[in-house]
DNA sequence: CGAATCTTTGAAGAATGTCAAAAGCTGTGG
DNA sequence: CCACAGCTTTTGACATTCTTCAAAGATTCG
């Protein structure tokens, strides 16, 4: 399958884009695009071939899976974000579509070589995972708040400021992108205790739902003051 | 404060090492070594002025503080770890000095001048953002363990294989880096609570105390199986 | 429309957190 | 060398929160 960089959703804001058009169809036809159904794995921990990959469209989730096949969730994939260990033997963790996907993969040696040869490039991408380090930092803050409440509560004002246009105010609005087993997955909680925290934050007025995935912010000072 | 490259003792695995020697003498006359005593901060979070670093000798903890005071640890820096967003506005967490340690700081331009003079540097920069990012998601997976005993026993495991000389082999015996409190910290666990488990896995005869701080491992196998 | 999946709700039990106090360790100064 | 002050660690009793187990209600998708 062949890449067509000139129509990409991601363009402008995926690593790629510190190439020039003539650089990045030179790497592109060294990669080729996948698509992903819901639930589908990109990676899985412990595969001996090592790739990265750039997603175009859809959301990832990167996980660990215990012996008894609890899944711990440790980050979330949004387009246009870089996933791949370029450093480390072999993928240490579970890379899964989170809803039907399409990623743009390289093997590791050519994505090096491209680095080698292309240091914005690999300025790029040090930017990315600095922040991804610091997602991940923000996750394990909120995983480890005291009160099952300000998880839940943390949790869903993180959606809504994903969720916005502007980067400053939360979204009044959306749907939870994810199930509640994947929501407690994030938080180190049950599914019951996630879904109870959100029928006590509707209870008290913070929120208010619609079905089981849509979210709507009454009182985002209270959430925020839940949030600890 | 003069810097002396020359006599670093993390100059063959710090960030610098990926530079020639006259670069890196050019670059050390645009930073200074910084000492900072046990519990003295290197950053705080909202500092305007941000800054980077390597460790140079001693032990850095990242963490954030919550409104109550409470603290919960990010995570750890070694010898030779690089500290410092590049490219966020502002330092998001505190820095503190675990035990008395001593750094090499730049300014964020003087050192993203460098990167982008010297290739080498960004690509050492960006394996070490992959690993910071690594750890952190190890330390996230660690902290969302159903039991008390499944985190304690896994920090252990932990600090026995990072005090280890040999790679694949966890230590027998070593001394706790951290204070029970920092444990919790880490853990998402109360002082007590880990106090207990500490308790337990000795009465069950996994490990052996000497001391508050002194471990030694008496059966790695049951503590590996805890740890699930 | 029906099957499968996801969500909610209830009741009981286990685990951790909280509060309080004693014991151990460390470093300083007499 | 000893005594003391400050800090860390341990231990106990009790309250609270979360998990577990179970079953019924929604929702989604073929």
């Amino acid at each position: 399958m062949t890449l067509a960089c000139d129509t990409c959703p991601v363009r402008a804001k995926a690593a790629c884009s510190a190439l020039t058009d003539e650089e990045r169809s030179a790497l592109a036809r060294l990669g080729r695009t996948r698509e992903l159904k819901r639930g589908e794995r990109l990676f899985a921990a412990g595969d001996e071939i090592t790739a990265c990959a750039t997603l175009i469209e859809g959301a990832l989730k990167v996980a660990a899976t215990d012996a008894e096949g609890n899944e711990s969730i440790l980050a979330l994939v949004h387009p246009a974000g870089f996933i791949g260990e370029m450093f480390a033997p072999f993928p240490s963790y579970e890379v899964t579509a989170l809803t039907d996907s399409r990623v743009c993969q390289f093997s590791r040696a050519h994505l090096e070589a491209a680095v080698e040869r292309h240091p914005a490039l690999g300025i790029a991408l040090l930017q990315r995972a600095q922040e991804d380090l610091h997602s991940a930092r923000e996750l394990l803050d909120l995983s480890r708040r005291k009160t099952a409440a300000a998880r839940v509560a943390g949790l869903i004002l993180a959606f809504a400021r994903a969720a916005s246009d502007s980067p400053c105010h939360p979204a009044e609005s959306f749907d939870l992108p994810l199930t509640r087993g994947e929501m407690a997955a994030m938080l180190g909680l049950t599914i019951e205790t996630v879904s109870r925290q959100l029928g006590e934050l509707e209870a008290m007025g913070a929120i208010a739902r619609k079905g089981a995935r849509g979210i709507a912010l009454v009182t985002p000072a209270q959430l925020g003051e839940l949030a600890v």
